[in-house]
Parts: structure tokens; C-alpha cells; sequence
DNA sequence: TCCCTTCACTACGATACCGTAGCGTAGCGA
DNA sequence: TCGCTACGCTACGGTATCGTAGTGAAGGGA
């Protein structure tokens, strides 16, 4: 009953060369003829595998969510600083942030998109509001401190530069964010 | 040597609905057969007015560029305050915040679109800028601030929570952000 | 009034794309 | 070895889209 080696390499192509397109050309302008043809896969078979252009394409972009590395290392500077600094580097080589504007793009229209967007966002936030408590708990952040609003300066500092300003954020520039963000919370 | 009524007409309703087919069905989404149906104008007039659909579509998000108002409001935190605020409300209900998603996507596979792009985000971040160096001047802000972090804070904040966690933001959140900010550079 | 510009409309040609059908082949597992 | 499954290939039908051509009508300015 296990999988027959043929269909495993099929799938590992399709999903390979639909990343590469993706984060090329784009949600809208990767087609199911151009996969086929960059991969050396019948158009006949990536059907026999998904039903639809877009099952194809929300298959290899849920291949991209890696969840961040999210050590208790005792201190909500040590934790911060390991999350948005993994986060920088996350922004600049990985294929999730490659493809990041066009999923963003096409969440909006379509629901399956917005879900998988949705699902990408808490696997990067959740660490993220989990060492903030731990931080609150262990009195490193006021009691009434709102997470979701550190949350929005942490990550929207590293975004925006990234995305929106168009630059590039390396680990060090995130650890300076962490260190400056502490600071408006009365951590030193 | 004035424009002819019937060719500021035909171009006014263009762009109209281009805007509107932008904001629902995003840049690629949008055919010029589309614009042509919806906005009652012949394909071959828009054609007549612009050589390809690159162009109105670049014709049409040029129009979405408003300064924000940036008065000098005599201190740093009223100025911040007016300008994030009011980006929070650019974001909240302007046309060019419906297609943002969409021009960044854009922007990154055409360098027309990024130029827009860029423009776009100079008008927004200039202000912001200006401020700043007031604030230093003035001695709100210490000697060696660095503005450009200043503004991926601030603006960061705003756009990763409308953009990326998908909530609303209005005025009274950016107030609160740039409050929050202000207290990690030392101004009470 | 009269001419010139702009327009709407229909009809194209060309291309790209989606998703399907049929056929013959090659690889996998028993 | 042998049957079954997955595969590649070619060829479709249908639709959407871009950009162009030609014609006749309508609107604007002198």
C-alpha cells in the first residue's frame, strides 16, 4: 500500500517547478501549461493529480510554511531577538517570502488563498504572542501590555521595509527593532 | 487649443471603472474588454487613448496618488499623530490602499509598476520624514535617530495589521502607535 | 451651417489558457 | 514473467484576452 514511485516523483516535480513559477511569474501568471512544460510532466498528469489550476498551486504554496524555531531561552529579549531576527532571514531567502505579495494578492479575491495566508500568519505570529505572555508572566512586560499591538511593531517594522520600502532586512537589523520595541515597553 | 468634452468624458470614465475593476478583480484580473463593457466606452477608444492595457491600468492607479496633508503642527507627536492617523484612514478607505495589494504584486515582475509603486510610497513616507528631522532639530528625538527606522515603525505597525493580519485600522490606532513609539526614542 | 474630430459597433486574427479524451508505452510490484 | 498503473503525447473544444480594421453616426467648434 505504499505510494508507487512514479507518482511521488510526478508530484515532487510539479510542486518544485509550480514554486519556481510562483515566485517568478507570480499567483495569476503561473499556468498549468507552462509547469508541464518546465517540468517535464504531461499537463495530462498534473490533472490526474489535482482537479484544478488552483489545487495545484494552493498544493506547492502549502508546501512553503515552515514554522519558525521557538525556543524558551528565559528572557523575552532572548526569545524576541531569535524570532524576528529568524523572521528577517525567513523574509529574505525563503520561498514563502518570495511569493508573499502574490498570495497576498490573490487572498483577497479568493477564500482558498486567504485560508492558506491565514494559516502562514499564525504559524509566524503564534510564537511570537506565546513568548510576549511568558514575557508579561515573568513581569518583563507591564500586566496590561496588549501582545497584538507588539506584535503589529515587531513584525510591521521588518514587513514594511521588506515589502512596502523594498529593501533588504537582515538578523541584525531585526534584533535592533526588538531592542528599540522593548524600550518603548519599559524593558532596558 | 482646449480638450475636446467628448475625449476628457471618454477618459474620465475609463479610469473610473478601471479603478473599480482594479479594486474587486485586481491588475491581472482586469481585461480591457471589461473596462470597455462596464464603462460604456468603445475597446477601440480606450485604444485611441492609450496604446496598451499596461498603460490605462498605469494611467488609472497615477490618479489614486494624494499628498497627505502634512502641516507643521509645531511639535513632533502632533505631527505624527495628523500623518499616521491619516495614513490610517488612507489605508481604511482610500482606492489606492483597495489595490495596494495588487500594485505590489505587480511592482515586483514590471518596472512601471514599481516606479508607481515607489512614487506611491515617497508621497507617504516623505512627510513622515520631515517631521522627523523637525523632531531632531527641535530636540524631541536624539541627535543620532535614525529616521528611516522611525518610519518602518510607524508605518509598519499600520500597514502589517491592515495588510497582513487583515484588521481595520483607524485613527485612533495610529495615534496609539505613535504614542508607543515615541516613548522608546524618550519622548514624554 | 458645415467640416472635422471623436465615437460606437462589428468583426477580425492571433495567442494563451483551461480542462478533457484517446492511445500507446514504460515502469512498478507480485 | 505478467498484469496493472501511471505516464507522455497529440489533439481537441471552449473561452478569454489583446490589439487592429473599417464603417457610419454623432457631437463640437468656426
Amino acid at each position: 500500500m505504499s505510494t508507487d514511485p512514479r507518482v511521488s516523483r510526478s508530484r515532487a516535480r510539479i510542486i518544485e517547478v509550480t514554486l519556481d513559477l510562483l515566485a517568478t511569474r507570480g499567483v495569476a501568471g503561473t499556468s498549468v501549461d507552462s509547469i508541464a512544460e518546465r517540468s517535464g510532466v504531461a499537463k495530462t498528469t498534473i490533472y490526474r493529480h489535482w482537479s484544478t489550476k488552483g489545487e495545484v498551486i494552493l498544493a506547492a504554496i502549502d508546501t512553503c510554511i515552515d514554522t519558525p524555531a521557538a525556543p524558551d531561552l528565559g528572557s523575552l529579549r532572548a526569545d524576541l531577538r531569535a524570532l524576528i531576527g529568524g523572521l528577517c532571514e525567513a523574509l529574505a531567502h525563503s520561498r514563502w517570502a518570495a511569493l508573499l505579495p502574490s498570495l497576498l494578492d490573490a487572498a483577497l479575491r479568493d477564500p482558498e488563498f486567504a485560508e492558506v495566508h491565514q494559516r502562514f500568519a499564525a504559524t509566524r505570529t503564534e510564537p511570537v504572542r506565546r513568548a510576549l505572555e511568558r514575557g508579561i508572566e515573568r513581569g518583563e512586560l507591564p500586566a496590561d501590555t496588549d501582545p497584538g499591538e507588539l506584535v503589529d511593531l515587531l513584525s510591521g517594522a521588518v514587513f514594511y521595509r521588506r515589502l512596502l520600502a523594498g529593501e533588504s532586512v537582515d538578523r541584525a537589523y531585526g534584533e535592533r527593532i526588538v531592542e528599540r520595541v522593548l524600550r518603548a515597553y519599559g524593558s532596558h
